[in-house]
RNA sequence: GCACACGUGGCCUAGCUUGGAUAUGGCAGCAGCCUCCUAAGCUGCAAGUCGAGGGUUCGAAUCCCUCCGUGUGCGCCA
């Protein structure tokens, strides 16, 4: 339930009666005018061809000829533009009665009914997930979640890469390294523990040729499908796993299923894929290996075979994937894929590929830029990360000192669970509020950034509006919410009126950053209020303005849902 | 070399898909605001060749071309 539509709907009617009164029948935008000047706007330049007229004198004479509406306070004519001012009272009528209608399934869309499967995050599991990597689970949740507000039945899912060479070495590294011989860790988790393994294990294996030979004959025997070998490879992967679910979780990130790479294999699938792709007329041969020759369906670059085979006839990562697409394709209605960019190539290959097996359909993917550190890339096997672990701990830490500074009301307990709130929502919300394709460069005074446009500013907010609710009790069962006429109030209401507006374009067309930035513009707006209007002490207007502040909370509440992050009632 | 992405005040960032009014916010800086619902807040000031150049258009941060800078990719790796 769109509070807006209605007066859209009112606006758009009257203007394409009126314009064709005057012998325009083209199309015509209305827009929210970044100037803030009305509430509504519809630009009369597209006419003036038509019409052979200034698009001034357009719009003055369709502000004259407009029928008066009862929808619309005041219509003019600016510049060009066609202004409307909405009926204040009409507005906070809508909006309030929907708020308080549809509490915290306000700004939902309708379900589309639509299985949508997005994978994300699928991280190799070598070592914790580190602060680079943590940028794909934080789109792939909070997407996950503004599609699911849209209306679209959403199931999430985690690709587990339990085959090749990385996790063979970790398993290696486990079997034949002594623990005395790696550095000592602090930490109790699998996943930090099994990492400095991987890390000794890789530089063994550059330095030692010996060392390369046997985790080469561990691979082979592998790939020959050797049970007790891919029973312990698969083991290795489950302990690394588990480490990264529970750093998962500390950002409220919970993945709905887990499909393992090594089961294409087992099923026979990646096999079929290969059989059907050999009879492609794109397909050669180069020493035994099989690949598909992409350059006439405009891959660039030095090499444009993609190779689907190795000589020995043993499967290519690619070539797992492109079965579990076809999996994918088989459960869900869409597909969606989060990915590094460092995968494009790829998936454009896998796209055609696809295509070449007489698939129509194709992953839809968002790919992220890289996260790095000022003096230059993550990379887990050379150990220049900062983990995710690390990063929540230091900003629950960092938090907890805020909540001591201010509250020494609070048990200990409660100060630690309003810590964790902000903490965590801190680091979602500066990766949230940021493109995904923007390269985005890890500095711990932007992700411990506890005020302005932040997850604290934003839940701050929140608890002041459930403050007051607090202090006044019992609410009143009637309002009017014609009384509620200062700039104020009016900006407000206007602000969570574009709530639904927000969701359908976040989850519709994926722009997950229109959330962050609409949670501090509604919180903004409140704080502006709480400076100004006194609700408590309001007098007449008291239950009116409780029932906004109410409706404020409702919808911060919903948008740090649907951002991943709690919404503490105190802070 | 080729391909893809990004470039917006000192720093970070919105807007680009679908061209339209004075380019959105934040951080840092400066100056103010707590006898009153939590100052993680509010108000004001200062700060911009929207990477550069050309083109399309009545109109370009937005579309097209060229160039520059940065990142990513171009494995019988995953």
């Amino acid at each position: 339930m769109d509070p807006l539509e209605q007066f859209e709907r009112q606006i758009c009617e009257a203007v394409t009666a009126t314009f064709r009164q005057m012998g325009a029948d083209t199309p015509f935008e209305i827009e929210v005018p970044s100037t803030g000047t009305a509430d509504l706007a519809v630009p009369c330049f597209p006419l003036a061809k038509v019409l052979r007229k200034a698009p001034a004198a357009i719009a003055e004479e369709a502000a004259s000829k407009l029928p008066p509406l009862d929808l619309v306070s005041r219509v003019w004519a600016e510049k060009g533009y066609l202004n409307f001012r909405l009926d204040d009272r009409k507005v906070n009528m809508a909006t309030l009665g929907a708020i308080m209608e549809m509490k915290d399934s306000y700004g939902r869309g309708n379900a589309s009914g639509l299985k949508v499967l997005l994978e994300h995050t699928s991280v190799n599991p070598t070592g914790p997930i580190h602060v680079g990597r943590a940028r794909n689970p934080i789109i792939g949740d909070t997407l996950a979640r503004c599609m699911r507000a849209y209306g679209y039945d959403v199931t999430t899912e985690y690709y587990v890469n339990d085959v090749g060479k990385q996790v063979v070495l970790l398993t290696w590294g486990l079997e034949n390294i002594p623990a005395e011989d790696v550095e000592a860790i602090e930490r109790e988790k699998a996943d930090h523990r099994l990492v400095v393994y991987y890390q000794k294990a890789n530089r063994m294996m550059e330095e030692d040729p010996e060392v390369a030979r046997q985790v080469g004959l561990m691979l082979r025997r592998f790939e020959d499908g050797d049970e007790e070998v891919m029973a312990k490879v698969r083991k290795t992967a489950k302990l690394m796993l588990d480490g990264i679910i529970e750093s998962l979780l500390t950002i409220n990130v919970v993945i709905d299923q887990f499909t393992w790479e090594s089961e294409f294999i087992k099923d026979g699938t990646a096999h079929n894929v290969v059989e059907r792709l050999k009879r492609s007329e794109h397909c050669g041969e180069d020493q035994g290996a099989c690949y598909l020759e992409l350059k006439p369906f405009g891959i660039h670059g030095k090499e444009t075979r993609f190779f689907f085979t190795r000589a020995d006839g043993t499967t290519l990562y690619t070539t797992r994937d492109m079965a579990y697409h076809l999996d994918k394709f088989r459960r869900a209605d869409r597909t969606i894929n989060i990915l590094g960019e460092d995968q494009k190539l790829g998936q454009a290959q896998l796209a055609i590929a696809l295509k070449l097996l007489g698939q129509e359909r194709s992953p839809e993917c968002v790919f992220y830029s890289f996260v790095s550190l000022p003096e230059g890339r993550m990379s887990t096997r050379k150990g220049t990360v900062v983990y995710l672990d690390d990063l929540i701990e230091e900003a629950e830490a960092r938090a907890l000192e805020e909540v001591r500074k201010r509250r020494t009301d609070l048990t200990e307990e409660r100060m630690l669970e309003i810590a964790r709130a902000i903490g965590r929502g801190a680091v979602r919300y500066n990766i949230a509020r940021v493109q995904p394709e923007k390269p985005l460069v890890f500095k711990w005074e932007d992700a411990l950034n506890f005020e302005g446009n932040s997850a604290p500013f934003v839940q701050y907010a929140h608890a002041r509006a459930c403050s007051i609710l607090r202090k006044a009790g019992q609410a009143a069962s009637s309002f009017d919410p014609g009384v509620l006429t200062n700039e104020y109030e009016l900006k407000l209401i206007r602000a969570l009126a574009r709530y639904p507006a927000v969701i359908r374009e976040a989850g519709e067309k994926q722009r997950i950053q229109a959330l962050p930035a609409y949670g501090h513009e509604v919180a903004a707006a409140f704080n502006q209020f709480y400076t100004y209007v006194p609700v408590l002490k309001g007098e007449e207007n008291r239950d009116a303005r409780l029932a906004l502040v109410n409706a404020t909370r409702i919808v911060l509440a919903n948008v740090l849902t649907t951002l991943g992050l709690s919404a503490p009632e105190e802070m």
